[in-house]
DNA sequence: TTGTAGGCGTTATCAT
DNA sequence: ATGATAACGCCTACAA
């Protein structure tokens, strides 16, 4: 057993034809005669023949990979990862590119040096396109992918105006929904716990819970954890005793938020109703379970690498938003 | 503006020197006179050079990427990466590969396709080696690796024996220090919900405990979800009305047991004491917070990935288990 | 339908 | 210290 892997030219030898033909064979290209097939299919077989990716990739400019980079000034990467919403990005994402023959080449962008390092690794071809998950709204990395016109979709709006593709939620819409649940339920004394007034979401979240409940609702402005949930909670039930209707703008915040009402002695949803966001495994796992706005992450994934992939396919594509619908999912808490 | 990447050659004829000279200064090899150096950098620079990484993967059989597998019958993408252990083990990863600028390329191994596509593309060399979490004992991926010769290391001692380096933790010793805490509480009718029984380190939690605990305290077989430490917690209580002692064999279901005693009107710890295991994010937002038995699992991410590396570097490195030592965290509930 | 031959962009081994 | 030059393994016109 000799150590070097059997290449083209080995396979070749033993089917008695020449490289091109088993070529042919191995990338399904038709006008190849059905019995040599066979003889070469039985010498692939006999010599264990595996292509080189390597060499493929050169002539073809294509990895079969693509990066998945969590961007974003000082995002430890336990925090990243830990996080219930990126498993289900991750899980569109994958889910999806399986089909494809494709993979996600996981990159954590939180230092300059390593943003840097993302654009050069597909500047050099080590991915063919790049899904760009931004935790904070001033992220370069969009713009820099455009610059470089280096194929990439982002989650989110970018920030500023950008020649890119990208998913999102109709946040407004969704917070909208949930204000009209505690209308609904006859809550008249309503709250808020917003996420990072710094990021998109959180504003447009915030605002389409005004839109419905009115511009002066009272809020306490969270990070999205489960403990700046329980104080933001903390502090608007110490301004506003009275409540019986909050509106918490993610499901991990209002996890924290339910502990709190709770150890206050308020039952939920008797005397305080509480609605969530995300619809991930907290809201499930709450006892009550939450009531919240069902944000389709894996779909969303899902479209990114989907729109990815037809970027790649087709550089002349004009650049997409999609935009998807929230839905009420009603449980327990509301 | 062209539109073909510019290649050593380019530079070579900007900087007026061989394609040799610039390979040398991009690799960083000395003999390489200093002012020359400068030249090919500007060149570098101006032509807006990036080396190929297909090209160069060609001729060192390297790609810098290594394939970070969660393999297993079954086990359906959204509940693998929202497991918050998981997301642990790629944050520790994640964080040593990057101090090598090497990256982890995510592939789910569910299904015999999918474990195929897995060893196919080591074959053909998409990534330098794999890091192999199961989820099945029983899964035979870890033995493929090996017949194929594939760099590979584990997350927990393989079913078998095999000649394969992992990491693991000594769950036994681990679930001891849980019973030594319930005992010293002056817990005196201790239970356990143990993790499903195929798994070896369910089994091993359960052996530990019962060393200490006695061999016939009670015990209810969990999943190590939410919803099945609800379900074992309300058997065992159903059954042992007398509880004052529980250790549940992950956080999760352990906040799922919190829950139910809560309902059934035990106070924790006053009541019951539990304590879980893990230390994952759901221990700390539980309230009480719990007391767990903290597993170093960022720690065994990166030192997993450290091992392949260095099995990388040297193919006839020999196989090395390492072993974790756990630690009783003390919080609130026990 | 099949074979021939050139080229993809690097690294590495030689001379010089 | 630098420059030719030969691989590395594959795809793909083009020729037959």
């Amino acid at each position: 057993m000799t150590d070097a892997a059997p290449t083209l030219e080995d396979v070749a030898r033993v089917a008695g034809v020449s490289r091109a033909t088993v070529s042919r064979v191995i990338n399904g290209i038709r006008n190849v005669d059905t019995e040599i097939q066979k003889i070469v299919r039985a010498a692939i077989e006999q010599t264990g023949y595996a292509p080189n990716r390597a060499a493929r990739s050169l002539v073809t400019r294509r990895t079969g990979a693509i990066a998945l980079v969590v961007s974003g000034a000082g995002s430890p990467a336990d925090q990243v990862f830990g996080d219930p919403f990126f498993g289900r990005v991750v899980s569109g994402v994958v889910d999806f590119l399986r089909g494809h023959r494709m993979h996600p080449l996981l990159m954590l962008a939180d230092t300059e040096d390593a943003r840097a390092d993302v654009i050069a690794h597909l500047r050099q071809g080590g991915a063919d396109g790049a899904l760009l998950v931004s935790t904070h709204a001033d992220d370069d990395l969009p713009a820099r992918c455009v610059r470089a016109r280096l194929p990439a979709v982002l989650f989110a709006r970018p920030a500023s105006s950008l020649p890119i593709s990208y998913v999102d939620l109709d946040h407004r819409a969704g917070a909208r929904l949930a204000a009209r649940r505690l209308l609904e339920q006859g809550r008249k004394n309503l709250g808020t716990v917003s996420g990072p007034l710094g990021v998109p979401a959180s504003r447009d979240r915030l605002a389409g819970f005004r839109d419905v409940a009115g511009a002066r609702v009272p809020n306490e402005e969270g990070n999205f954890t489960h403990e700046s949930g329980e104080a933001a909670m903390a502090r608007l039930l110490a301004a506003h005793s009275d409540l019986d209707g909050v509106f918490v703008a993610n499901d991990l915040m209002a996890a924290g938020a339910l502990g709190v009402l709770h150890r206050a002695g308020a039952r939920v949803p008797e005397d305080v109703a509480l609605v969530g966001f995300d619809d991930s495994s907290p809201a499930r796992s709450c006892r009550p379970a939450l009531t919240t706005v069902r944000q389709p992450v894996e779909q969303m994934g899902a479209e990114m690498a989907r729109l990815l992939l037809a970027r790649i396919e087709d550089p002349a594509r004009a650049p997409t938003p999609v935009i998807f619908e929230p839905a009420l999912v009603v449980r327990g808490s509301a």
